[in-house]
DNA sequence: TCCAGATGTTAGTCATCATTAACGTCATCG
DNA sequence: CGATGACGTTAATGATGACTAACATCTGGA
Protein backbone atom coordinates (compact mmCIF):
# COMPACT_ATOMS: atom_id res chain seq x y z
CA UNK A 1 0.00 0.00 0.00
CA UNK A 2 2.97 2.02 0.51
CA UNK A 3 4.88 1.52 -2.19
CA UNK A 4 2.96 3.63 -4.97
CA UNK A 5 2.14 6.77 -2.91
CA UNK A 6 5.70 6.68 -0.99
CA UNK A 7 7.95 7.01 -4.07
CA UNK A 8 7.71 10.77 -4.64
CA UNK A 9 7.24 11.77 -1.27
CA UNK A 10 10.47 9.42 -0.61
CA UNK A 11 12.21 11.25 -3.48
CA UNK A 12 11.31 14.63 -2.68
CA UNK A 13 12.51 13.88 0.80
CA UNK A 14 15.89 12.25 -0.73
CA UNK A 15 16.43 15.13 -2.96
CA UNK A 16 16.14 17.77 0.21
CA UNK A 17 18.55 15.64 1.91
CA UNK A 18 20.91 15.65 -0.44
CA UNK A 19 20.81 18.68 -1.59
CA UNK A 20 21.42 19.92 2.40
CA UNK A 21 24.05 17.59 2.46
CA UNK A 22 25.88 18.69 -0.65
CA UNK A 23 25.27 22.51 0.61
CA UNK A 24 26.59 21.98 3.93
CA UNK A 25 29.91 20.38 2.63
CA UNK A 26 30.07 23.51 -0.17
CA UNK A 27 29.07 26.32 2.69
CA UNK A 28 32.10 24.21 4.95
CA UNK A 29 34.57 24.46 2.95
CA UNK A 30 34.13 28.01 0.71
CA UNK A 31 31.28 30.09 3.46
CA UNK A 32 28.21 31.28 2.68
CA UNK A 33 28.40 33.94 0.10
CA UNK A 34 31.30 32.06 -1.59
CA UNK A 35 28.62 29.06 -2.85
CA UNK A 36 26.77 30.00 -5.35
CA UNK A 37 22.72 28.17 -6.08
CA UNK A 38 24.39 26.86 -8.98
CA UNK A 39 27.13 25.04 -7.84
CA UNK A 40 24.66 23.91 -5.09
CA UNK A 41 22.30 22.62 -7.85
CA UNK A 42 25.44 21.05 -9.80
CA UNK A 43 26.86 19.05 -6.78
CA UNK A 44 23.24 17.17 -6.51
CA UNK A 45 23.26 16.81 -10.39
CA UNK A 46 20.46 19.51 -10.83
CA UNK A 47 21.14 22.55 -12.67
CA UNK A 48 20.85 25.86 -10.31
CA UNK A 49 16.97 26.93 -10.19
CA UNK A 50 15.47 23.40 -9.65
CA UNK A 51 16.95 24.11 -5.87
CA UNK A 52 13.60 26.95 -5.51
CA UNK A 53 11.73 23.35 -6.07
CA UNK A 54 12.37 22.41 -2.44
CA UNK A 55 13.44 25.35 -0.49
CA UNK A 56 12.60 29.39 -0.37
CA UNK A 57 15.70 30.42 -1.27
CA UNK A 58 19.72 30.52 -0.14
CA UNK A 59 18.75 32.07 3.15
CA UNK A 60 15.53 29.56 4.07
CA UNK A 61 18.34 26.50 3.12
CA UNK A 62 20.57 27.51 6.04
CA UNK A 63 18.14 28.50 8.27
CA UNK A 64 16.84 25.29 7.26
CA UNK A 65 20.25 23.70 8.15
CA UNK A 66 21.50 25.44 11.66
CA UNK A 67 17.60 24.73 13.30
CA UNK A 68 17.77 21.24 12.14
CA UNK A 69 21.40 20.60 13.61
CA UNK A 70 20.97 22.88 16.68
CA UNK A 71 17.58 20.70 17.39
CA UNK A 72 18.81 17.83 17.26
CA UNK A 73 21.39 18.22 19.26
CA UNK A 74 19.25 19.62 22.00
CA UNK A 75 17.02 16.77 21.60
CA UNK A 76 19.88 14.75 21.98
CA UNK A 77 20.73 16.18 25.12
CA UNK A 78 17.61 16.39 26.73
CA UNK A 79 16.99 12.46 26.25
CA UNK A 80 20.68 11.74 27.64
CA UNK A 81 20.43 14.33 30.82
CA UNK A 82 16.50 12.71 31.45
CA UNK A 83 17.70 9.10 31.02
CA UNK A 84 20.71 9.21 33.25
CA UNK A 85 21.93 8.30 36.80
CA UNK A 86 24.26 10.46 37.53
CA UNK A 87 25.83 13.64 36.72
CA UNK A 88 28.96 11.76 35.61
CA UNK A 89 27.58 9.57 33.35
CA UNK A 90 25.44 12.43 32.28
CA UNK A 91 28.28 14.07 31.01
CA UNK A 92 30.16 11.17 29.56
CA UNK A 93 27.02 11.03 27.69
CA UNK A 94 26.70 14.69 26.24
CA UNK A 95 30.17 13.77 25.38
CA UNK A 96 29.46 11.18 23.47
CA UNK A 97 26.86 13.32 21.53
CA UNK A 98 28.65 15.96 20.49
CA UNK A 99 31.58 13.75 19.47
CA UNK A 100 29.37 11.39 17.15
CA UNK A 101 27.68 14.27 15.83
CA UNK A 102 31.03 16.73 15.34
CA UNK A 103 32.88 13.12 13.43
CA UNK A 104 29.54 12.16 11.74
CA UNK A 105 29.00 15.37 9.93
CA UNK A 106 31.70 17.47 10.11
CA UNK A 107 30.41 19.78 7.56
CA UNK A 108 27.48 20.60 9.56
CA UNK A 109 29.30 21.08 13.03
CA UNK A 110 31.69 23.57 10.65
CA UNK A 111 28.90 25.10 9.14
CA UNK A 112 26.72 25.32 12.64
CA UNK A 113 29.50 27.56 13.94
CA UNK A 114 30.36 29.63 11.56
CA UNK A 115 27.44 31.12 9.62
CA UNK A 116 24.98 31.58 12.82
CA UNK A 117 25.69 35.34 11.68
CA UNK A 118 24.21 35.12 8.01
CA UNK A 119 21.07 33.72 9.31
CA UNK A 120 18.39 36.63 8.31
CA UNK A 121 16.46 37.14 11.57
CA UNK A 122 13.06 35.36 12.33
CA UNK A 123 14.97 32.11 12.22
CA UNK A 124 18.70 33.53 13.54
CA UNK A 125 16.89 34.04 17.20
CA UNK A 126 15.60 30.75 17.17
CA UNK A 127 18.48 28.82 16.74
CA UNK A 128 20.74 31.10 19.17
CA UNK A 129 18.05 30.30 21.98
CA UNK A 130 18.48 26.38 21.17
CA UNK A 131 22.44 26.74 21.22
CA UNK A 132 22.20 28.78 24.52
CA UNK A 133 19.86 25.93 25.85
CA UNK A 134 22.25 23.18 25.10
CA UNK A 135 24.94 24.66 26.38
CA UNK A 136 22.69 25.22 29.48
CA UNK A 137 22.34 21.89 30.06
CA UNK A 138 26.01 21.12 30.15
CA UNK A 139 26.31 23.81 32.63
CA UNK A 140 23.64 22.38 34.44
CA UNK A 141 25.58 19.16 34.81
CA UNK A 142 29.26 20.40 35.21
CA UNK A 143 27.33 22.82 37.75
CA UNK A 144 26.55 19.32 40.18
CA UNK A 145 29.81 18.16 39.76
CA UNK A 146 31.39 21.29 40.46
CA UNK A 147 28.95 23.13 42.53
CA UNK A 148 31.85 25.46 43.91
CA UNK A 149 32.87 26.86 40.41
CA UNK A 150 30.94 29.92 39.00
CA UNK A 151 28.44 29.51 36.20
CA UNK A 152 30.28 31.58 33.66
CA UNK A 153 33.39 30.10 34.29
CA UNK A 154 31.77 26.58 33.56
CA UNK A 155 29.89 28.37 30.45
CA UNK A 156 33.21 28.99 29.07
CA UNK A 157 35.05 25.91 29.90
CA UNK A 158 31.93 24.50 27.82
CA UNK A 159 32.55 26.62 24.73
CA UNK A 160 36.36 25.58 25.34
CA UNK A 161 35.06 21.86 25.14
CA UNK A 162 33.16 22.35 22.11
CA UNK A 163 36.04 24.20 20.05
CA UNK A 164 37.85 20.69 21.12
CA UNK A 165 35.62 18.41 20.04
CA UNK A 166 34.56 20.38 16.99
CA UNK A 167 38.33 20.67 15.82
CA UNK A 168 37.61 17.22 14.09
CA UNK A 169 37.10 18.85 10.17
CA UNK A 170 40.42 20.10 11.20
CA UNK A 171 42.57 17.10 11.48
CA UNK A 172 40.68 15.36 9.50
CA UNK A 173 42.47 11.99 7.76
CA UNK A 174 44.96 12.93 10.75
CA UNK A 175 43.49 9.85 12.96
CA UNK A 176 40.96 6.88 12.39
CA UNK A 177 37.16 8.16 14.10
CA UNK A 178 37.62 5.05 16.34
CA UNK A 179 40.79 6.47 17.49
CA UNK A 180 39.83 9.56 17.40
CA UNK A 181 36.69 9.57 19.46
CA UNK A 182 37.58 7.93 22.33
CA UNK A 183 40.85 10.46 22.67
CA UNK A 184 38.44 13.23 22.19
CA UNK A 185 36.57 12.10 25.10
CA UNK A 186 39.61 12.02 27.09
CA UNK A 187 40.98 15.07 26.50
CA UNK A 188 37.63 17.05 27.14
CA UNK A 189 37.21 15.03 30.28
CA UNK A 190 40.60 15.79 31.48
CA UNK A 191 39.78 19.67 30.34
CA UNK A 192 36.61 19.87 32.09
CA UNK A 193 38.37 18.39 35.30
CA UNK A 194 40.95 21.07 35.05
CA UNK A 195 38.50 23.72 34.38
CA UNK A 196 37.81 24.41 37.96
CA UNK A 197 40.35 26.94 39.32
CA UNK B 1 64.82 65.09 10.99
CA UNK B 2 62.28 62.38 11.15
CA UNK B 3 59.27 64.63 11.79
CA UNK B 4 58.89 65.87 8.15
CA UNK B 5 59.40 62.47 6.60
CA UNK B 6 58.35 60.30 8.62
CA UNK B 7 54.75 61.57 9.05
CA UNK B 8 53.38 60.41 5.72
CA UNK B 9 55.11 57.00 5.71
CA UNK B 10 54.19 56.32 9.22
CA UNK B 11 50.73 57.57 8.05
CA UNK B 12 50.26 54.61 5.10
CA UNK B 13 51.51 52.23 8.03
CA UNK B 14 48.77 53.23 10.00
CA UNK B 15 46.05 53.66 6.98
CA UNK B 16 47.54 49.92 5.95
CA UNK B 17 47.44 48.13 9.55
CA UNK B 18 43.56 50.41 10.11
CA UNK B 19 42.81 48.07 7.09
CA UNK B 20 43.97 45.07 7.96
CA UNK B 21 42.29 45.32 11.38
CA UNK B 22 38.98 46.62 10.22
CA UNK B 23 38.81 44.08 7.38
CA UNK B 24 39.63 40.75 10.15
CA UNK B 25 36.74 42.45 12.31
CA UNK B 26 34.34 41.94 9.31
CA UNK B 27 35.91 38.75 7.57
CA UNK B 28 35.28 37.29 11.27
CA UNK B 29 31.66 38.81 11.15
CA UNK B 30 30.59 37.91 7.77
CA UNK B 31 33.31 35.56 5.88
CA UNK B 32 35.30 37.24 3.59
CA UNK B 33 32.51 36.90 0.51
CA UNK B 34 30.04 38.66 2.96
CA UNK B 35 32.12 41.78 3.15
CA UNK B 36 32.85 44.17 0.25
CA UNK B 37 35.66 46.72 -0.68
CA UNK B 38 33.08 49.26 -0.06
CA UNK B 39 32.29 47.99 3.67
CA UNK B 40 36.02 48.41 4.72
CA UNK B 41 36.76 51.19 3.02
CA UNK B 42 33.73 52.57 5.33
CA UNK B 43 34.69 50.68 8.13
CA UNK B 44 38.12 52.97 8.18
CA UNK B 45 36.61 56.34 7.11
CA UNK B 46 37.15 56.10 3.08
CA UNK B 47 35.28 55.14 0.41
CA UNK B 48 35.43 52.17 -1.72
CA UNK B 49 37.83 51.66 -4.05
CA UNK B 50 40.80 53.87 -1.81
CA UNK B 51 41.97 50.72 -0.44
CA UNK B 52 43.65 49.76 -4.05
CA UNK B 53 46.22 52.60 -2.99
CA UNK B 54 47.11 50.44 -0.42
CA UNK B 55 46.53 46.38 -1.42
CA UNK B 56 46.66 45.28 -4.93
CA UNK B 57 43.05 44.06 -4.10
CA UNK B 58 40.48 42.27 -2.04
CA UNK B 59 42.37 38.63 -2.60
CA UNK B 60 45.74 40.43 -1.56
CA UNK B 61 44.37 41.40 1.76
CA UNK B 62 43.62 38.50 2.81
CA UNK B 63 46.49 36.97 1.64
CA UNK B 64 48.76 39.10 3.64
CA UNK B 65 46.47 38.88 6.56
CA UNK B 66 46.80 35.25 6.98
CA UNK B 67 50.39 35.01 6.04
CA UNK B 68 51.07 37.79 8.37
CA UNK B 69 49.68 35.50 11.13
CA UNK B 70 51.34 32.75 10.20
CA UNK B 71 54.63 33.63 9.87
CA UNK B 72 53.85 35.55 13.87
CA UNK B 73 52.89 32.16 15.43
CA UNK B 74 55.70 30.40 13.84
CA UNK B 75 58.34 33.00 14.26
CA UNK B 76 56.87 32.99 18.12
CA UNK B 77 57.42 29.46 18.62
CA UNK B 78 60.54 29.22 17.09
CA UNK B 79 61.85 31.77 19.91
CA UNK B 80 60.27 29.96 22.28
CA UNK B 81 61.34 26.75 21.21
CA UNK B 82 64.87 27.29 21.17
CA UNK B 83 65.20 29.70 24.39
CA UNK B 84 63.65 27.08 26.47
CA UNK B 85 64.82 24.91 29.46
CA UNK B 86 63.35 21.61 29.49
CA UNK B 87 60.08 20.31 27.14
CA UNK B 88 57.74 20.72 29.54
CA UNK B 89 58.58 24.93 30.11
CA UNK B 90 58.93 24.59 26.10
CA UNK B 91 55.10 23.86 26.55
CA UNK B 92 54.15 26.08 28.72
CA UNK B 93 55.42 28.88 26.78
CA UNK B 94 53.61 27.73 23.34
CA UNK B 95 50.55 27.55 25.24
CA UNK B 96 51.27 31.30 26.21
CA UNK B 97 51.90 32.18 22.85
CA UNK B 98 48.67 30.77 21.29
CA UNK B 99 46.65 31.58 24.30
CA UNK B 100 47.68 35.61 23.91
CA UNK B 101 47.26 35.77 20.38
CA UNK B 102 44.29 34.53 20.80
CA UNK B 103 43.05 36.84 23.50
CA UNK B 104 44.40 40.03 22.39
CA UNK B 105 43.09 39.07 18.55
CA UNK B 106 40.15 36.70 18.64
CA UNK B 107 39.09 38.11 14.69
CA UNK B 108 42.75 37.16 13.30
CA UNK B 109 42.57 34.50 14.64
CA UNK B 110 39.00 33.57 13.66
CA UNK B 111 39.85 34.69 9.83
CA UNK B 112 43.54 32.29 10.32
CA UNK B 113 41.62 28.88 10.63
CA UNK B 114 38.18 29.70 8.41
CA UNK B 115 39.19 31.53 4.92
CA UNK B 116 42.44 29.35 3.89
CA UNK B 117 40.23 28.12 1.55
CA UNK B 118 39.42 31.52 0.15
CA UNK B 119 43.20 32.31 -0.35
CA UNK B 120 44.92 32.30 -4.03
CA UNK B 121 47.02 29.92 -5.04
CA UNK B 122 50.63 31.48 -4.62
CA UNK B 123 50.03 32.42 -1.34
CA UNK B 124 48.34 29.72 -0.08
CA UNK B 125 50.51 27.11 -0.12
CA UNK B 126 52.69 29.69 1.92
CA UNK B 127 50.48 29.46 4.54
CA UNK B 128 49.50 26.25 4.17
CA UNK B 129 53.33 25.26 4.75
CA UNK B 130 54.06 28.26 7.69
CA UNK B 131 50.77 26.31 9.41
CA UNK B 132 52.01 22.69 8.88
CA UNK B 133 56.10 23.80 10.50
CA UNK B 134 54.11 25.94 13.23
CA UNK B 135 51.96 22.71 14.39
CA UNK B 136 55.28 20.90 13.87
CA UNK B 137 56.95 22.76 16.26
CA UNK B 138 53.88 21.78 19.10
CA UNK B 139 53.99 17.91 17.93
CA UNK B 140 57.93 17.37 17.70
CA UNK B 141 57.99 18.90 22.10
CA UNK B 142 54.95 16.94 22.63
CA UNK B 143 56.90 13.89 21.33
CA UNK B 144 59.45 14.72 23.53
CA UNK B 145 57.31 14.50 26.81
CA UNK B 146 55.30 11.77 24.99
CA UNK B 147 58.26 9.20 23.34
CA UNK B 148 55.60 6.28 23.26
CA UNK B 149 52.77 8.38 21.65
CA UNK B 150 52.60 8.49 17.71
CA UNK B 151 53.07 10.98 15.79
CA UNK B 152 49.50 11.00 14.40
CA UNK B 153 48.06 11.09 17.58
CA UNK B 154 49.87 14.32 19.08
CA UNK B 155 48.92 15.90 15.60
CA UNK B 156 45.51 15.25 16.01
CA UNK B 157 45.56 16.47 19.44
CA UNK B 158 47.43 19.21 18.68
CA UNK B 159 44.47 20.35 16.51
CA UNK B 160 42.43 19.69 19.34
CA UNK B 161 44.01 22.09 21.73
CA UNK B 162 44.08 24.80 18.95
CA UNK B 163 40.52 24.36 18.55
CA UNK B 164 40.07 24.53 22.31
CA UNK B 165 42.74 27.97 22.74
CA UNK B 166 40.93 29.23 19.44
CA UNK B 167 37.08 28.91 21.02
CA UNK B 168 37.60 32.43 22.87
CA UNK B 169 35.91 34.41 20.13
CA UNK B 170 33.21 31.94 21.11
CA UNK B 171 32.71 32.80 24.49
CA UNK B 172 34.08 36.43 24.33
CA UNK B 173 32.29 38.68 27.05
CA UNK B 174 31.87 35.07 29.37
CA UNK B 175 34.74 35.66 31.28
CA UNK B 176 37.18 38.22 31.86
CA UNK B 177 40.49 37.66 29.63
CA UNK B 178 42.46 37.19 33.14
CA UNK B 179 40.45 34.64 34.08
CA UNK B 180 39.91 33.10 31.02
CA UNK B 181 43.67 32.91 30.11
CA UNK B 182 45.01 30.73 33.11
CA UNK B 183 41.93 28.41 32.88
CA UNK B 184 42.58 27.73 29.20
CA UNK B 185 45.86 27.00 30.25
CA UNK B 186 44.85 24.38 32.52
CA UNK B 187 42.62 22.92 30.36
CA UNK B 188 45.01 22.67 27.59
CA UNK B 189 47.65 20.93 29.37
CA UNK B 190 45.16 18.37 31.43
CA UNK B 191 43.91 17.84 27.96
CA UNK B 192 47.22 16.95 26.59
CA UNK B 193 48.14 15.05 29.29
CA UNK B 194 45.12 12.48 28.90
CA UNK B 195 45.45 12.63 25.15
CA UNK B 196 48.39 9.54 25.18
CA UNK B 197 46.35 6.36 25.45
C1' DT C 1 -7.55 8.90 -21.45
C1' DC C 2 -6.69 13.12 -19.33
C1' DC C 3 -5.73 16.21 -15.53
C1' DA C 4 -2.85 17.84 -11.80
C1' DG C 5 1.10 18.23 -9.25
C1' DA C 6 5.85 17.52 -8.62
C1' DT C 7 10.16 18.51 -10.59
C1' DG C 8 13.24 20.31 -14.15
C1' DT C 9 14.96 23.36 -17.81
C1' DT C 10 16.48 27.63 -20.10
C1' DA C 11 16.33 32.59 -20.66
C1' DG C 12 15.60 36.81 -18.61
C1' DT C 13 15.93 40.60 -14.77
C1' DC C 14 17.92 43.41 -11.37
C1' DA C 15 21.48 43.95 -7.69
C1' DT C 16 25.72 43.83 -6.06
C1' DC C 17 30.57 43.92 -6.42
C1' DA C 18 35.46 43.89 -7.69
C1' DT C 19 38.19 46.48 -10.35
C1' DT C 20 39.61 50.37 -13.38
C1' DA C 21 39.54 55.19 -15.24
C1' DA C 22 39.86 59.90 -14.90
C1' DC C 23 40.25 63.35 -12.22
C1' DG C 24 41.47 66.41 -7.60
C1' DT C 25 44.34 67.85 -3.55
C1' DC C 26 48.16 68.63 -0.95
C1' DA C 27 52.61 68.16 0.97
C1' DT C 28 57.50 67.70 -0.01
C1' DC C 29 61.57 68.64 -2.39
C1' DG C 30 64.27 70.38 -6.25
C1' DC D 1 57.59 78.27 -7.88
C1' DG D 2 56.47 73.73 -9.96
C1' DA D 3 56.63 69.06 -10.37
C1' DT D 4 55.99 64.68 -8.38
C1' DG D 5 53.98 61.19 -5.78
C1' DA D 6 50.85 59.71 -2.05
C1' DC D 7 45.96 59.34 -1.29
C1' DG D 8 41.22 60.14 -2.22
C1' DT D 9 36.99 60.85 -4.88
C1' DT D 10 33.26 59.74 -8.10
C1' DA D 11 31.88 57.45 -12.46
C1' DA D 12 32.11 53.55 -15.57
C1' DT D 13 32.63 48.49 -16.72
C1' DG D 14 32.02 43.72 -16.70
C1' DA D 15 31.02 39.55 -13.94
C1' DT D 16 28.53 37.06 -11.13
C1' DG D 17 24.62 35.74 -8.69
C1' DA D 18 19.87 35.36 -6.59
C1' DC D 19 15.58 34.95 -8.00
C1' DT D 20 11.49 34.80 -11.47
C1' DA D 21 9.04 33.47 -15.75
C1' DA D 22 7.66 30.52 -19.23
C1' DC D 23 7.81 26.39 -20.78
C1' DA D 24 8.55 20.82 -20.68
C1' DT D 25 8.14 16.08 -18.76
C1' DC D 26 6.58 12.45 -16.20
C1' DT D 27 3.80 9.97 -12.97
C1' DG D 28 -0.24 8.58 -10.52
C1' DG D 29 -5.04 8.63 -10.03
C1' DA D 30 -10.04 9.74 -11.45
Amino acid sequence: MTTASDTPTRSRRNRRAEILEAAARLFAARGFHGVSIEDIGAAVGVSGPALYRHFDGKDALLSEMLLDVSSRLRESAITVVTGSAGPDETLDALLDVQITFATDHPALITVHDRELGNVPEPARRQIRRLQRLYVEEWVTVLAELHPECPAARLRAATHAVFGLLNSTPHSAGELPAQDMRPMLHAMARAAIAACVR
